[in-house]
DNA sequence: GTCTATATGTTGATAGAC
DNA sequence: GTCTATCAACATATAGAC
């Protein structure tokens, strides 16, 4: 935390899912972590600034997690598992219609980066800081995730409801509304999530074309 | 430098547009900082590593930029420039029509993102690292571009060639497939930069419901 | 599990010779 | 404009007492 740079995201409390595991100094320093990394950048937040804030010395952490390294392995571990699980439950629901599948995939993927843009920031900035052996498992989740939106949508098309100018184009620019989201949406603001969520699945059936888009 | 992350692009020849300025060891340096921050983040490269590529030592730099953090600024500057100076020209080329105007204005978005990934890269993520008088500038440049697109948009509505579901939320989620380009398209590959900027152009127009998209 | 104290390396930047 | 040499501050992480 050398320089006073400017913050990515406001200072607001940093929500952790459930799955985040139960209250504790672990938690504690998961959710502080994730407030500076998100604000600052993981590189530029030392160990230090963290023990700073929880009020601890900064060899305490070290009876939590092995490393710096380490506390940011298992936000992007939490991040993905939570976006994927997110993803997964709403495809389960939505029946087996292309469009509504579409609309339910997308619905979860704003609602995801909308309610916790601090996660989704760090999830998808600070990725790259990890070494490889340790992204892995995010990574295959990721994989996993954009495989799910892309097989709806060649079904969809191959089922002639769809027809996307180009299927992988298309499904990133569906992906992109979702990503870019903690960059500018307020969640306290004018705009509430129902209705950003249901203006994204709009925007991504027109997109794809669907013969069932209002 | 400290640990062996993943570099967030793959090692290409980082490209500056010709309003960098002339050839000479200034613009060296800022390719190879250009090439470093996009790789492995303004924070993780040191001074040192960016001498190292340079072959020079660490105090000659000192010679060109005052510091590192102006290097960094002048990146930040070149690409906001040369991306708005991109957005005008087009819009000045695309006529009276709200559907050609959009399509102006996506195309040179795209175009700029797809074929400078590392200064996109750099102007999106490391502006961040920036001290609030440092980064206003570029952010004046940001905040005149994004007002570009909105104009149009709302020109468009209130003539009723568009209709999208809201407005803003649609200019931000055309903005975001350009954004994200240098996280997944390679320029070298099958998809080229052409038929990508046509594509978005089509997808920004059925976002917007444009009365003439085909 | 938290503390004090410290080991060990790296950081951005400067002084002054050529 | 580049070099050698160096400073002061900061980084991550560890040892060992309580």
């Amino acid at each position: 935390m050398s320089s006073p740079s400017r913050p990515r995201l406001r200072a607001q409390p940093a929500s952790l899912p459930p799955s985040a595991g139960p209250d504790g100094t672990r938690r504690r320093i998961l959710e502080t972590a994730l407030q500076l990394f998100a604000s600052r950048g993981f590189h530029d937040t030392s160990i230090r600034d963290l023990a700073a804030v929880l009020e601890l010395r900064p060899s305490a952490l070290y009876a939590h997690f092995p490393s710096k390294e380490h506390v940011l392995m298992e936000l992007v571990r939490i991040g993905h598992e939570a976006h994927h699980e997110l993803l997964r439950a709403a495809l389960l629901d939505a029946g087996a219609e292309p469009a509504e599948q579409v609309r339910a995939l997308v619905r979860a993927h704003t609602r995801a980066h909308a309610e916790h843009p601090q996660l989704a920031l760090v999830v998808n900035e600070e990725f790259y800081a990890l070494t490889p052996e340790m992204a892995a498992p995010a990574l295959a989740l990721r994989e996993q995730s954009a495989a799910l939106l892309m097989e709806v949508i060649e079904r969809g098309v191959s089922k002639r409801r769809f027809a996307p100018p180009h299927p992988l184009v298309t499904a990133r620019a569906i992906a992109a509304m979702g990503v870019r989201l903690p960059y500018w949406y307020e969640p306290g603001g004018a705009l509430d999530v129902d209705t950003l969520a249901d203006a994204h699945a709009e925007l991504a059936l027109r997109m794809l074309g669907s013969a069932t888009s209002r």
